[in-house]
DNA sequence: ACCCAGGGCGTTG
DNA sequence: CAACGCCATGGG
């Protein structure tokens, strides 16, 4: 019901503890798809060195991992965890994004986000999130990208139920918040910190330990908290 | 010596 | 469609 004003609020609140976290600046859109593609399940940092590789060999370009062999490339990710499959990955994308738009950047862009959208989950090792993750980061389209801890945080204060999917926390973020793309960037940006380096001290809180956001909401959701 | 990271797929029941 | 196994490194 609230859900509307109380988005919003929180992302106000999380910006003004946290400031703007910047988001995924990578050198490039290209080396930001790579970057979604290898940090499926893994930790940011072991995705830095993979990516340090791949450019200290030079190939973090389309052309170049456009020929590379799986293998090869495999050996040179192997920090980002799984690197045998993400290999296949990087190799499936890359494929398709010669047959579709040339290996252009700017002309996957230009695509209708909700038609690119489709095309980019048949890509077969490309879920939801990594999909949206390319759409808002690498090509700048307006979608919210909704990962774990937006699932465990937002179901804790009662947004949405546990189980939800992905497309229901997702719409119910996109019907709430302006469609803004800089918001939707940062959003998620500051939810992952909150996750990482907030409530992961804290598995099983409740309420999101951050004061100002349970002295503004506890009241409200309170009754609908559940009991761990 | 554990445990789990910013997932996704294939296989069951 | 849920639940679960699989993939297989690095930091805490």
């Amino acid at each position: 019901m609230e859900a509307h004003d109380n988005l919003l609020l929180i992302y106000k609140i999380l910006v003004s503890e946290y400031n703007h976290q910047n988001w995924w600046p990578g050198d490039s859109p290209f080396e930001v798809i790579i970057g979604a593609i290898l940090t499926q399940s893994v930790s940011w940092t072991n995705v830095e060195k993979a990516i340090k590789n791949l450019k200290n060999e030079g190939i973090l370009e389309p052309e170049k991992l456009h020929k590379k062999e799986a293998g090869e490339i495999a050996s040179h990710i192997k920090s980002s965890l799984y690197y045998n499959q993400k290999a296949i990955k990087i190799k499936n994308f890359v494929h398709f994004f010669f047959q579709e738009f040339e290996g252009n950047i700017q002309k996957m862009s230009e695509e209708n986000s909700k038609t690119l959208r489709k095309k980019l989950l048949g890509i077969k090792g490309l879920g939801e999130e990594t999909v949206d993750s390319i759409l808002l980061y690498a090509c700048d389209k307006p979608v919210f990208v909704v990962d774990a801890y937006t699932r465990r945080i937002f179901s804790r204060y009662g947004f949405v139920k546990e189980d939800s999917t992905y497309r229901d926390i997702q719409t119910l973020f996109m019907k709430s918040l302006p469609k803004d793309i800089r918001l939707y960037n940062d959003y998620h940006a500051q939810i992952v910190y909150l996750g990482k380096n907030i409530c992961k001290t804290v598995p099983r809180c409740t309420f999101c330990p951050i004061r100002e956001i349970n002295d503004n909401l506890k009241c409200r959701y309170y009754a609908m908290r559940k009991t761990p």
